[in-house]
DNA sequence: CTCGTTCATTCCTTGACGGGAATATAACTG
DNA sequence: CAGTTATATTCCCGTCAAGGAATGAACGAG
């Protein structure tokens, strides 16, 4: 359920820029907005989005909003990736061999 | 631009299901739609969009497609959360300490 | 060649999402 | 108190994705 709320805020790119842009450091919304190439408006509903996910914090200072990175739900993408994580370690050229038996020429063949 | 194309493959439920199935074993698309109560043609446009993220490929066989997971584009997810993989080790305790840095009481305050 | 199987694609409808403008709200300033 | 700044929210609209029903296409069996 949580899961779902963090891929959804994940799946859009102007908030992945968000998330990036506050992994280096606390910025205020104005600062958010005018990074990313937000309006105001859409900044504020973005942010909305990232907070619901658990990947954004608020301290309010005067008028202003400080957003912070919580990285924390981030975890649970590394989790959800490590079966997968050893998948392209262990077989990764196994699984190309296998997966496309028929001569490739699209470059030198590479050494069996 | 793939990336935009891997993150919303992996934003609906549905496909996050196929690919947990898929990395069990290949699959037809009918036992894919069996397994995951799709619609075979919901199955059918699922694994269009995964295939065209490079999470899928297919290899016929007779009249059935047989699916099978290609791990390799998770490694882009991977590489996009390692910057912050340091963050939830490293700091978590400093951020939560830091996000509430009023000088109110000098002391822990575990209120809420 | 006809039929049955397996899958892909199209058409249609519906619901959710994102963007912009305008407005509301809250807090500081004087 | 009025005025200004910073942000949130609402309304409206265009777009896009998902689901279901029906149809089309490819393949093998007889």
């Amino acid at each position: 359920m949580s899961d779902a709320a963090l891929w959804a805020a994940l799946a859009d790119p102007h908030r992945r820029a968000v998330v990036a842009l506050l992994r280096t450091g606390p910025r205020t919304v104005g600062e958010i907005a005018l990074a990313c190439e937000l309006s105001q408006p859409s900044a504020s509903k973005h942010l909305k989005v990232l907070r619901e996910a658990g990947l954004v914090r608020v301290r309010q200072e005067a008028q202003r909003r400080v957003h912070t990175l919580d990285p924390a739900p981030l975890a649970a993408l590394d989790a959800w990736l490590a079966p997968y994580r050893k998948l392209w370690g262990e077989s990764l050229d196994a699984l190309g061999r296998r997966l496309d038996a028929r001569p490739d020429t699209t470059g030198p063949t590479p050494k069996d």
